[in-house]
DNA sequence: CCAATTACATATCGATCGTTCGATACTAAA
DNA sequence: TTTAGTATCGAACGATCGATATGTAATTGG
C-alpha cells in the first residue's frame, strides 16, 4: 500500500483536478483512471457511472463548505459583525475548495435531472445562507435595498469570479488582495447608508 | 432561398445557441448541422474545423461589444458620469449577448494555444476597458482603491454573474434589476467616498 | 455562354467515448 | 478451509466524435 490515498478517496482527488482544469465533458473517465494508474472498470465499480464521480464530488465538497457556512450565519453576533465574518469566511474557505466550486459553477448544464436537482440544492443552500444574513442586516437599518435576494447574487458573482481571477502573481498579498474584495461588497452592500461602517473588517 | 439566415451566418446563430446551452464540448459538429439541415462537411467548409466556429462567434460577437465600450470610455464626460455610463452598457449590452458571453467564460479551457489567445485577448480588452475608466475616476479621487485591477475584475464578477442567474422572472422589472445590480457596483467602487454620488444613474 | 469559384451533400475514416462483462486477487468472517 | 464480499483488472461493445475525401449543384465574373 504505498499511496497516501487509496481506491475511491483517490479517484476524488484526481477527478476534482481533471474536472475543474477540463471540464465535465472535456474529461474522459479514461482520463481519471490513467491519471492513477487505475483501471477503467474500477471507476464504475465504485461510482456507477461518470455522472457519479461527479455528484460525489459534489456532495463531498459542499456540505463541509454549506456547514461552514451555516454556522456562521447562526451565530449570535451584531448584524454588521456577522455579515462581515461570513464574507471574509467565504472568500478564505473558497480559496481551499477552488477546485471544487470552479466545478460546481462550470458543469451545471450537462447533467441528468437527478444531477441538476443536487447541483441546485447546492446553489440554493448558499444563497440561502447569505439571504439571511442579509435579511438581519437590511431589518437592522444597516442597509436598504429592494431585493436581498439581487444582493446576494451579487456577492457570489463578485466572490465566485475571485477564484476564477485570482493566482497568486500580482504585487498585493494574498490577504491585501481577499481586504479589497470584501471592501468592495461591503460597500456594494450597505450602499447610502456606509456610515455604519465604524472600522475596515481587519 | 426559403430561409431568412443563410450559410456560414445560420451556423453562428445555431452555434451560439447550442455552445451556450450545452457548451463547447458537449455540442458536436453534428448537432449544429442537424439543427440546420445543414450536412457536416458544410460546416468544416466554412470554418476549417469546431474550434474555427466558435473563434468565429467570439470575433463577431466580442467586436460590437468592446467597440461601444470603448467608445464610452473614449468620451470626454466627467469620470464618475463616464463610469456610470459604462457599467449600465456594460449590463445592457450584455444583455442581448447574454448567450455569447455565456460562452466567452465557460469555455477558456478547452481551446488551442490560438483560440485561448484570442480568447486571452478579448478578456484582457474587455478588463482594460474598465480599467481605463476606473482609473480617471481615480485620479480625480472619486475613489482611493489599493488595485484598479481588483476593482476591474469585481465589476466583471458582478456582471458576469448577473447574467447567469437573472431570468426575466422575478417580482422585479428588468429596469429596477438592472438598477439595483448598478448601484451595487457604484457603491462598491467608491467605498468610503461615496460623498461623491449626487444622483442616482437614472 | 463558359469557366471558375462557391455552396452544399454522401459516405466513410480512425479515434475516442461511456459503459459492460467476465474474470481474478485479496481480505475477513465462519 | 471454505465462503462471501470487496477491490481490481483486461478486453471488448456499440455509439459518437472530429475530420476528410470525393463528389455534384448553384452562382457568378468575364
Amino acid at each position: 500500500m504505498h499511496d497516501l490515498l487509496k481506491g475511491k478517496e483517490k479517484v476524488l482527488q484526481v477527478a476534482i483536478k481533471l474536472f475543474s482544469a477540463k471540464g465535465f465533458k472535456g474529461t474522459s473517465i479514461r482520463d481519471i483512471a490513467q491519471a492513477m494508474n487505475m483501471s477503467i472498470s474500477n471507476i464504475y465499480h465504485y461510482f456507477g457511472n461518470k455522472e457519479g464521480v461527479l455528484l460525489a464530488i459534489l456532495e463531498h465538497s459542499s456540505r463541509r463548505l454549506i456547514d461552514e457556512l451555516r454556522k456562521i450565519s447562526e451565530m449570535d453576533l451584531d448584524p454588521l459583525d456577522r455579515f462581515k465574518l461570513l464574507i471574509k469566511t467565504h472568500i478564505e474557505l473558497s480559496g481551499s475548495y477552488k477546485k471544487e466550486i470552479k466545478i460546481f459553477f462550470l458543469d451545471e448544464e450537462h447533467l441528468s435531472a437527478e444531477g441538476e436537482e443536487i447541483n441546485n440544492q447546492i446553489q440554493r443552500d448558499i444563497l440561502e445562507i447569505h439571504c439571511n444574513v442579509l435579511r438581519a442586516l437590511n431589518e437592522a437599518g444597516y442597509m436598504d435595498c429592494k431585493s436581498i435576494t439581487i444582493m446576494a447574487f451579487n456577492i457570489l458573482g463578485t466572490i465566485n469570479w475571485y477564484l476564477r481571477w485570482y493566482r497568486s502573481k500580482g504585487p498585493l498579498s494574498a490577504e491585501d488582495v481577499t481586504k479589497e474584495v470584501v471592501s468592495f461588497i461591503l460597500y456594494g452592500v450597505l450602499g447610502n447608508k456606509k456610515e455604519s461602517i465604524i472600522s475596515e473588517p481587519r
